[in-house]
Parts: C-alpha cells; sequence; structure tokens
RNA sequence: GCCCGAGUGGCGGAAUGGCAGACGCAGAGGACUCAAAAUCCUCCGUUGGCAACAACAUGUGGGUUCGAGUCCCACCUCGGGCACCA
C-alpha cells in the first residue's frame, strides 16, 4: 500500500482502468486531493473512530484504553475514585465535567502551537527544530488556547516497547524512539520554606553533588521563594524571559544566565542547604520544570556554577587524575569512576564505581525516606488535534450552553463539510503573535447550530468548528482499504484478522510492506500507530501494530544552482560552458537537493512522458539506483532505459510490418540458460525490492538476444512477462501482438529450471597469495582434490610459483583456488 | 554534543568474506550513409609497456583472514535526525 493511494489504484493497469474502479466504488479521482478525504464513507468512519477514542480512558493499571463506561461503573463501586471531589455527590453536569478530564480525546486550555502564517494551531510534530511550521515555513508561537488534545502520551512506552516487533530501519526507530524520549531517573523532594521542591533526575546517584537547584523561571514556586532583596532582579528576569518565545531562549547564546531568589532548600542526602536560583536553561515543559544542580558531573551545571561562583564538589573520583579539588577543573566529570564523598548516617556510595548500582541503592533509599521514588519523564506531548481549516473532517461534538462537548449518535455520521465558498482560513501578519484563529466553518452560522435531542430532551447544540488534523484519515485508511465498500463497520474483523492479524506467537500484524518517506517517521507514522493501538485495545482490530514492515524510498534529487546572493535560480534557465554553470551569463554554484519549488528545480514527469512514455518514466525511477538510496536525476540518463525499451522492441516486432519477427529456430541451451538466470536473478531482486539491478539482468538478457539477432519464439513470452511489472504499458502491447487474448497481468511470472542454473564446466579463477595468476576450467562436479591438481598444473601456475612447493592449497568448490606461496 | 546512514571510474551505480567496477550515461574508434540522425560492432579505473604483462587502486591509518569494498578498531568527510531534555 502507497501512502495516500486509494486500492483501486495498486491493482489498476492504466488510468482508465484506475478511473472506472473508482467509479465503481462511488469515488471520485481529484488530484489535488487525497481520495480517501474526499469520499463521505471515510469521513464517516474517521469521525466514527474519533468518537471510539473519545468515549474511551486510559487505565494505567492494565496499561490499555478501556471504554469509558466502565469508568462510571467503577466510580459507582468505588473501585476508583473520581480526581476531583465525591463521584456520587456530584450533579449531572459535574460528572461531565470530571469525565472530560479521563477522555483519549479532550478539550482544554493548554500552550499550542499558534501559527498566524497558516491561520491554525498545529501539533509540536509539525514544527521545525528552530520554530516554524513544516508547511510553509511560517513562525510558529506558543499560545494557550482551547484546542483538542489526544492523550498519545498514555501510549509513550508501548509505542517504544513495540517498535522491537517491527520490521523497520534503526534510524527509524530510533527517530521514534528520541522524539517520545523516555529518560527513566527519580523524582526527588527538597524541602524549603516555600513548600516542597520536586525535581526530575536521571542520575539519582549523583545526589551528594547537588550543590544548588535551578528553577524554570515561570515555576510556581519563584513567587513564594523570592526574598524582599531579589525581588527585582528576580522580576527583571522573569519579564525578560517572558518577552522571548521558546525557540529564541534555545537560539540564543549558550551564555549561562540567572537570578538567585535569595532562597535555600534542603539537599535531602545530606541536609546542606543550597541556593535556589532561577534560570532560563531549565524549562518549565520538561520534567517539572526544576532541576538539581550537580555542576561536578553535568557542564551546564559546571558552566553556570564558575559563572555565579556556586560550590563544586567533587563525588568521583575522575579516571583521568585531575584528582578531587573541583576548583581546579576547567570541565565536569562525565563516566563511571569510584564515589566518594558520597555517604550519609544510612547510605554510603562510596568506592563504588558502577552508576547502575548506586543509582538503584539511592533509589531505595529516597523511597525508604520519603524524599522520591524512581520515575520515567517523557518527551513526547500530547497531541493537538484540531485545526483552524475548511478541509478536513469535522467533529462529531457538539457544546451545550456550558459549553460541555457532546458526541453526536453514530445515525448522524457523516457530518459533512457544509456548502461555501470561503475554503481558506482567515490568515494573518506571520509575525502578529497575539492574533486569534478563525475556522472557516465560524462564519456559517447556519450550519453552527442545531437542534437536537442528546437525552436531555431537545436543545439547542452549537457545532464544533474546528476539523480535523490531514492525518486523522491517514491514521487509519490501510484499514479501510481491506473493506472499502462496507457500510456496517469501518472493517470487518474477519478481514482485518485475514490482511493484517498476527502471523504467529509475538508476530504484532500489519501490513505486510509499506512503502512511504522517511518524512512521516514523528507525524504520520506514530499518529498511526497510536490509533492502531487504541482500536486495537477497544477490540476492534487483531493486530497490535498497523505497519510490520516499512521501506524508506530515498529521495530523487536534482541540481539546484544560486547566484552570488544566495538565491536560488530557475534550475533551467542554467547552461553549463566549460565546466562552469551560468544563469544570465552570470556564474551560479551548484549543489543537489530535494526537488521542489523552493531550490526552484522541479522536474515535472509529465514533460518525461510525453516524450519518452510512461514506461520509461517508470524503469527510469527503478533503474537509477536502489530504492531506499536518495539519488540525482539526470534528464540526459533517461535514453539508457528507453534505448533498451526500444530494443526489446525490435527484437520481438518488425517496425516495417508491426507483426512479430521471431526466430524460429528454438532456444539454444545458451541461450536457455541465460533465461533462467535472470528468472532466478529478477525473482530474488523483486522479492527484496531491487528494481534496479532486476533491470541489469534483463538488460543483459535482452542484449544477449539482439546478439543472436532477435528473439526466439520459444522464449518470447518469458521476456515479455518479465519485463510486464517494471515495463507493464509495453508489455501489454507485445503481449497482445504475440496473440494471447487475455491480459499479461494474469500470466503466471516464469519459474527458473534448477537444471539450467547449473552449468558442466566451471572456470576457477587460481590466485596465488590473493592475487589472481590464472584460470582453469574444470568439470562442475570435479571433486576439491582435482580442481587442486588441475590447478596445480597450470603452465601460468607453474611459472608463478618458479618451482617452489606452495605452504597450502584452499579449494572453494564452485568459486576458486588460492594457492599460498 | 548525542543518535542513525553513507564514502567504489568522468557520472548514476554493481559485487552470499572469494575474479572490484555488472548495467546504464558520457567519451573514443569503426560499420552503414552523399551526409547527418538512428542502429549495430569494438574499446573505455590509473601508471608503465608495441604487446604479453606488471604495479597501483573501493575516504585515511591499523588489525583479523589463505583471501577484505565487505568483518573489527581508530580517525576524516558528507548526508539525515535530535539537542540548554536535567
Amino acid at each position: 500500500v502507497q501512502s495516500g493511494q486509494h486500492p483501486a489504484l495498486t491493482t489498476a493497469k492504466n488510468v482508465e482502468t484506475y478511473r472506472r474502479q473508482l467509479r465503481r466504488l462511488g469515488l471520485s479521482h481529484d488530484r489535488r486531493r487525497s481520495v480517501a478525504t474526499t469520499d463521505p464513507g471515510y469521513y464517516r468512519w474517521t469521525q466514527w473512530i474519533f468518537l471510539q477514542i473519545f468515549n474511551s480512558w486510559f487505565d494505567p493499571d492494565l496499561n490499555k484504553a478501556r471504554r469509558i463506561e466502565e469508568l462510571v461503573a467503577e466510580f459507582d463501586t468505588c473501585a476508583r475514585t473520581a480526581t476531583t471531589g465525591d463521584w456520587s455527590a456530584m450533579s449531572a453536569s459535574e460528572r461531565r465535567r470530571e469525565l472530560d478530564q479521563w477522555r483519549l480525546a479532550y478539550v482544554s486550555d493548554a500552550p499550542v502551537n499558534w501559527c498566524p502564517g497558516l491561520g491554525t494551531v498545529v501539533a509540536n510534530e509539525e514544527v521545525t527544530a528552530d520554530g516554524r511550521s513544516d508547511r510553509g515555513n511560517f513562525p510558529v508561537f506558543k499560545r494557550n488556547m482551547r484546542q483538542w488534545k489526544m492523550r498519545i502520551t498514555t501510549y509513550a512506552d508501548r509505542l517504544i516497547d513495540d517498535l522491537e516487533l517491527l520490521d523497520w530501519t534503526d534510524a527509524l526507530k530510533a527517530m521514534q524512539r528520541n522524539w517520545i524520549g523516555r529518560s527513566e531517573g527519580a523524582t526527588v523532594h527538597f524541602e524549603s520554606h516555600a513548600g516542597r521542591l520536586t525535581v526530575f533526575t536521571t542520575r539519582p546517584d549523583t545526589l551528594f553533588g547537588a550543590t544548588f537547584m535551578v528553577l524554570a523561571p515561570e515555576h510556581p514556586l519563584v513567587d513564594a521563594l523570592t526574598t524582599p532583596e531579589q525581588a527585582g532582579a528576580i522580576a527583571a528576569y522573569r519579564a525578560k524571559a517572558a518577552a522571548e518565545d521558546d525557540f529564541q531562549r534555545q537560539n540564543d547564546s549558550r551564555e549561562k544566565t540567572g537570578v538567585f531568589t535569595g532562597s535555600y532548600a534542603t539537599n535531602p542526602m545530606n541536609g546542606e542547604q543550597i541556593p535556589v536560583w532561577i534560570a532560563d536553561y531549565v524549562l518549565m515543559g520538561y520534567g517539572t520544570g526544576a532541576i538539581m544542580a550537580v555542576p561536578c558531573g553535568d557542564q551546564r551545571d559546571f558552566d553556570f556554577a564558575r559563572t555565579f561562583a556556586l560550590p563544586i564538589v567533587a563525588i568521583q573520583e575522575p579516571s583521568d587524575g585531575r584528582g578531587t579539588d573541583a576548583s581546579s577543573w576547567s570541565e565536569a566529570f562525565v563516566g563511571d569512576a569510584p564515589y566518594v564523598n558520597s555517604a550519609n548516617d544510612s547510605l554510603d556510595l562510596n568506592g563504588l564505581s558502577s552508576v547502575a548500582e548506586a543509582t538503584s541503592r539511592t533509589n531505595e533509599w529516597l523511597v525508604q525516606h520519603g524524599h522520591g521514588e524512581a520515575t520515567v519523564t517523557y518527551k513526547l506531548r500530547d497531541w493537538l488535534f484540531s485545526r483552524q481549516r475548511y478541509w478536513g473532517e469535522p467533529f462529531p461534538i457538539v457544546y451545550d450552553e456550558d459549553d460541555n462537548p457532546y458526541s453526536l449518535p453514530d445515525q448522524v455520521l457523516p457530518v459533512l463539510l457544509p456548502d461555501t465558498d470561503q475554503f481558506s482560513p482567515r490568515t494573518f501578519d506571520p509575525d502578529d503573535a497575539q492574533s486569534n484563529p478563525e475556522s472557516p466553518l465560524d462564519r456559517l452560522e447556519d450550519w453552527v447550530w442545531i437542534e437536537a435531542d442528546l437525552g436531555d430532551g431537545p436543545k439547542r447544540y452549537r457545532r464544533d468548528t474546528n476539523v480535523m488534523p490531514q492525518w486523522a484519515g491517514s491514521c487509519w485508511y490501510e484499514l479501510r482499504y481491506l473493506d472499502p465498500t462496507n457500510k456496517q463497520m469501518f472493517v470487518d474483523p474477519a478481514n482485518e484478522a485475514y490482511w493484517m492479524g498476527p502471523q504467529g506467537p509475538g508476530h504484532p500484524g500489519g501490513t505486510d510492506l509499506y512503502v512511504g518517506g522517511v518524512e512521516h517517521a514523528v507525524l504520520h507514522l506514530l499518529y498511526s500507530r497510536f490509533w492502531h493501538k487504541v482500536l486495537y485495545d477497544l477490540g476492534h482490530v487483531s493486530s497490535v501494530e498497523p505497519f510490520h514492515k516499512l521501506f524508506n524510498q530515498g529521495y530523487i534529487l536534482a541540481a539546484a544552482y544560486q547566484d552570488e546572493r544566495g538565491i536560488y535560480v530557475d534550475s533551467f534557465e542554467v547552461v553549463e560552458q566549460d565546466g562552469q554553470y551560468l544563469h544570465d551569463g552570470k556564474p551560479v554554484t551548484r549543489e543537489y537537493g530535494k526537488m521542489g519549488k523552493s531550490l526552484k528545480n522541479a522536474i515535472a514527469p509529465d514533460e518525461v512522458c510525453t516524450e519518452y512514455g510512461a514506461d520509461t518514466l517508470r524503469l527510469y525511477l527503478m533503474a537509477m539506483g536502489p530504492l531506499d538510496a536518495s539519488r540525482p536525476w539526470e534528464n540526459k540518463d533517461i535514453v539508457g532505459v528507453y534505448r533498451f525499451l526500444q530494443r526489446v522492441w525490435r527484437n520481438v516486432v518488425d517496425e516495417e510490418t508491426g507483426s512479430t519477427r521471431l526466430l524460429s529456430e528454438p532456444a539454444g541451451v545458451d541461450t536457455l540458460r541465460v533465461l533462467h538466470r535472470t528468472i532466478a536473478g529478477v525473482r530474488d531482486d523483486l522479492d527484496n525490492l531491487r528494481f534496479n539491478t532486476a533491470i541489469a539482468k534483463l538488460i543483459e538478457f535482452n542484449n544477449h538476444l539482439t546478439k543472436l539477432g532477435g528473439c526466439p519464439a520459444d522464449v518470447a513470452d518469458d521476456l515479455v512477462v518479465l519485463l510486464a511489472p517494471m515495463a507493464p504499458h509495453m508489455a501489454e502491447e507485445l503481449w497482445t501482438r504475440l496473440g494471447h487474448t487475455a491480459s499479461i497481468t494474469f500470466a503466471p511470472f516464469p519459474v527458473a529450471d534448477p537444471a539450467l542454473l547449473v552449468t558442466d564446466s566451471v572456470e576457477y579463477p587460481v590466485q596465488i597469495n590473493g592475487k589472481v595468476r590464472s584460470r582453469v576450467t574444470v568439470a562442475a562436479d570435479a571433486a576439491p582434490d582435482a580442481v587442486e591438481a588441475i590447478a596445480m598444473a597450470d603452465e601460468k601456475v607453474k611459472a608463478a610459483l618458479g618451482g617452489n612447493t606452495p605452504k597450502k592449497v584452499i579449494v572453494v568448490p564452485g568459486r576458486m583456488v588460492n594457492i599460498v606461496a
């Protein structure tokens, strides 16, 4: 399955068949929009799945999603207590609010990424490292807004752990692990006069070296900790930090800045009073927004301590011999080394040299004494799921007068987009951080307000005017492909089990093969795994994962040219002259990059198609290199595969008459051997997605036929069928001319005859000390001893040995002979 | 800084630890042609040699092995991802 394509396309032989199949499915072909999201069926089931998620919650005890009714039942029997107050005493409205806090899809007023240039909010995964939108490259601002989110964070562990079950590249798995960012450590409590300060650390074993603490400027306890004499400096620092957004803060120089609050906290290990500072290198959005600083073992803390003359205490004897007097160090020490200065009345780490052991002993001690516990934190945040666009699935949600969300009943699905002629979201000055989103649906008052009876009698409700992101449909479309016309459910469980069910114990199930670009690593591929796991937990699918084997194809690159100002110029207007590249007569520099508008180097496949035909375009793309490698497009290379196709054609068809011109003489054993080697090789290459070498083998076979003067009649069918997967149009045409009436699609793919894969005799290269000095031809079934004897008797070998007796002779059957002289 | 990849002719690239450069592009020569295009044939890593052949060659330096583009160690360069993440 190729991302974004309808299944009709994967079986269609040509555009007409594709359109016909689409018509049969009641769909239309629209190049600008993916088929999936224009189909009311997809809208309907995407909304239905959304409601499944909305009406479920995550049970941490079972580590899985469950239906919301089960939570209500547990509240009723007091098996679980509500987070706010007494469930049995709550009013209906209070109960709604309580439940809404548990849902896997929820509305919250929290920091989101607002992109005024696009006019919509976007997910964390859609923001680039430099704080811009991945589409359009507009600035993105963190703002509190009321938006839909999905509780993907509850699946963080399973999303990491189940990567083990998948046949994906290590690079892609690493990207997902990285993005989820699980770090194991401990939370530790430090007492202060303003209350308990809790920090997260991955190195609880270094607690004895914690000589100060740093809070994020936004930390809620900063006000209470700030002493009157420090109030001015703290306020000024916080104001400065607030004026900068996250991205500016991170892009600023890494000079350490910060201000002392004037207060101290107690290091629970040794009772020392350590100063509490604020600094912008501590982020409110990660961990607890507060850190303990261990300057001897962390470079950032070390820099901070040096800048502000804070104490540094060594807690390890550095392995590089610099000694334990930290005042003489020029950098922090990181690594395994024996602990020193690390003991109190009830815990002694001194002398240990294993971080793992010291960590587990510290964790035990923290729990025993009530100072903390082992904890895991994640970088992953909940998924921002609403957008302020027109195109997208509307939320099947309405709000009552108290702004509580209600799901619409299944019978009214799909909620279709209302008619309008104003599709664009309102966009703003890209830098106007204070602007507010306006969905195109907001303007359609007639659509927004509905009268409905959702159990409380007929009432007026307001529709949700957001739409779902483009990822919603792609989160589950592969499931719909298994059962595209089903009107009763999104996929029949029997179909899902047949196509995607686990193939044995420990197998996660999922599609057999998924080909897609690596740019989806932490977008589509993360989101769809999450949805799939929710559907699995709720019992709708039998597979644990949506995509079992994933293959990342490389990008097609093209030359891009920059003028002296560094601005990209149209690559088609660049000429090469004496090894120099010129645009408008001025020299430009060349680089290779992903094709696209920004580099002005896109090549329209239509033009290649018009000039050479679709088969040539397709074949060129497959032949130019391995599927997973990015490689440059070279117009001048296309002619190579074009010539190959023409040679095949001329070997089969007489260009004068248009009828076949096959050799009536049956193929000789040489030709049959080449044919069957080709069959075996092409099969193997196709199985392993090595299209480039499969094509090379076909070219070799065809070159062999060209030398024969044409194609013997008895191998013509095989030649054409071998070619069919890669040049389907021409193969179909040749097939017809060879007298077949049924489509070549249904012709069986040739099978190699093992008898024709072996030869009577084998040419052995004979090496002396690893260098080829001669070759001998030996019967294929000759015993190693016989091969050795023949090699030793060879004139060139004798001459090269000069009468000396070899120390050793190695015969690799069927491969070679190596003589050690 | 951390995590993934990748470095082979003029170019794109081939090579289960076993003849490095398959196949294609570009280039050179030839046949056909009045000529050109197209087509077909031959050559085509570097150096030396008329040649047979020899030496050197898969980013650099070591190692393992009868044998290394392939495996191991260190380094260099390029591409991608993440990053004041505690």
